[in-house]
DNA sequence: CTGAAAGCGCTTACAG
DNA sequence: CTGAAAGCGCTTACAG
């Protein structure tokens, strides 16, 4: 037996078995000139008998728009990410477009070489998910991206960072770290309690600084000094906030009665771990998380978090990109930047007034 | 100011920087041809000068492979399918091809439209996540997209279903539903109990229909007979399993001393209702889970429940699509199964032997 | 090792 | 309303 061909049907194929020229099958393929209704019918029928789809490269290669939005997010097995990808997915539906996710791996590497291959592809806009970085050299390359995709017709969305200098032609769809870090700091002082740690994240990125200058903007507030040993910086995963929780109570006691957690991840493994260790959770440590994750009600006690608008950000990250400029579009041109707010469950203990 | 030209920038013009010839710059860009020193790197600094990035487009259109893989899973934002599709873009990596993901959000229709999508797209294999329906119609259109898909050089594999049907072009990595069922049930049975509900799931999915397999089998094998009562479907949702519980309760008491449900979604929600309730997990109901998803240890009493290779199965699923003919692969073409095995944890509540 | 030319499968002015 | 032709940006035999 020889080997099967291995050519897909063409526009030629279906033109031949429909006794028209291509120039016509196209015509009822793009739906965008007057065709004939009996032609119009033929050719239908030839493309359903033939299996025949388009051929998108070629398509794209004249000149027609991709309709395709890409999307960016470091890690597809996280919640947070997922959400948010789920959003523009919605949003990408109702717009008409192919939306197509690729993970970064956390690899700053990665995420550069994926957005040129996207690049390569015509991608109608690029939206990179979640916090990043602030040094330099990745901001400049950030720009330079930037710019590259600007000039080929594309664009570059921010989801859930600032931009990263001004000027640039991004498109930023944010949502108020600062202030539901500050909600939620907030919660803690009035609910009584004076020595609260700050645990997880790190310095330089973005979602970390806005997270932790709300809480220390809190404190000053109420007039309580931040204790620069109760901030620890480390990974946003569960395990660090079980690590954190066996490490102070080996060093003796728990220098805090609550802990501000950067995100629900650090908040679960700092609740398993009090467990563990006979703490009651709130009564001798009270936790509060951020992002308003779906295990946030899993945990026992239920967390206390920050609640963060994952599938609100990604429709509004589509609607921006893809109609920037619409005379419509209420926000256009501007930054757009969504509110969080608190959850309260029960993962705070509030002592009395003056205790 | 006139309209930017929004011109992407080609092969020519970096041509015309480096002072040779397109073909030379091809030779350049492919690498599989030999150039000399002194252009080849006249040539790489024109690409650098002028940014350019290969045109996918045109590169696919002229005969090379596009490199590419697509997973359709029903729902990034479900941690199931992210862990697996975590694990095909591991391996994606590892083979140099760029994995992009597609949510199908549970609809069989645009499923098949984003299948068309890929289809236009000239993409390497289409890996399909998940277990899906069993009805006639779907497993038609499953294979005439898979003729169609083999036709065109492409790859349709599914991974987590079992084959639709015989004699299929198609490449299956699936895992033993059915076992890991019939051992967890078995745990259940040899604690003792015998009043076992399987709650969740829908006849005709082949995921349902394996695990509701393994649990009858175990059964039978230990003498006790299936109430038809103690079976109750529902969509995989924490809700479902809630709502379970209660209308359990408002109907008088518990019929059973141990659930088995479908999911890990399920078992939380059976949890959460239990203590609501005032009822103790395990020792008044004992639960199990299946999938072993990340929040089986963040539910309290943490969840016994059967661990699911997912990564394991998103990168076999890579290696066969790709290396399927590969003389040197031990399951050449043969479809493969991963095994699942029962994790004990403290959800379930051991009855004395013969009490 | 390098260049001129053909061709990949479409779409869209350009004629009719 | 329809067809013949040019062109989108690449790659790769075909000559040299």
């Amino acid at each position: 037996m020889p080997a099967a061909p291995r050519r897909a049907t063409t526009i030629r194929d279906v033109a031949a078995r429909a006794g028209v020229s291509p120039a016509t099958v196209s015509r009822v393929l793009t739906g965008n000139r007057p065709v004939s209704p009996a032609i119009h019918s033929k050719v239908q029928r030839a493309i359903k008998e033939l299996d025949y789809v388009v051929n998108a490269q070629a398509r794209a290669l004249s000149g027609t728009n991709t309709q395709t939005i890409a999307i960016l997010i470091p890690d597809v097995a996280w919640s947070f990410h997922g959400q948010v990808a789920h959003g523009i997915e919605q949003q990408a539906i109702a717009e008409g477009r192919l939306s197509l996710i690729c993970s970064t791996l956390g690899d700053p590497q990665r995420e550069v070489a994926l957005i040129e291959m996207l690049r390569q592809r015509s991608t109608e806009a690029v939206i990179l998910v979640g916090g990043a970085d602030t040094n330099d050299e990745y901001v400049s390359r950030i720009g330079r991206l930037a710019e590259a995709l600007d000039r080929e017709g594309s664009r570059l969305v921010l989801c859930g960072r600032p931009a990263p200098k001004p000027g640039l032609p991004v498109t930023v769809v944010d949502y108020d770290n600062e202030g539901g870090a500050y909600a939620a700091a907030g919660h803690l002082l009035s609910a009584g309690h004076r020595r609260i740690a700050f645990i997880g994240g790190t310095p330089g990125n973005t979602t970390f600084d806005a997270r932790h200058a709300g809480y220390r903007r809190a404190l000053a507030d109420h007039g309580v000094d931040a204790d620069p040993a109760l901030t620890v910086h480390g990974p946003a995963a569960r395990g660090f906030g079980h690590e954190q929780v066996r490490t102070w109570l080996a060093a003796g006691d728990l220098p805090c009665t609550a802990v501000f957690c950067f995100d629900d991840l650090i908040a679960a493994g700092v609740i398993a771990a009090a467990r563990e260790s006979g703490l009651k959770v709130p009564d001798d440590l009270s936790v509060l998380g951020y992002d308003d994750e779906p295990l946030a009600i899993d945990v026992h006690p239920a967390l206390t978090t920050v609640h963060v608008p994952h599938e609100e950000l990604g429709r509004t990250a589509v609607r921006q990109a893809l109609h920037r400029d619409d005379p419509m579009n209420q926000s256009r041109g501007q930054s757009v930047t969504l509110g969080t707010h608190l959850v309260l469950r029960q993962s705070v203990r509030t002592y009395r007034r003056g205790a």
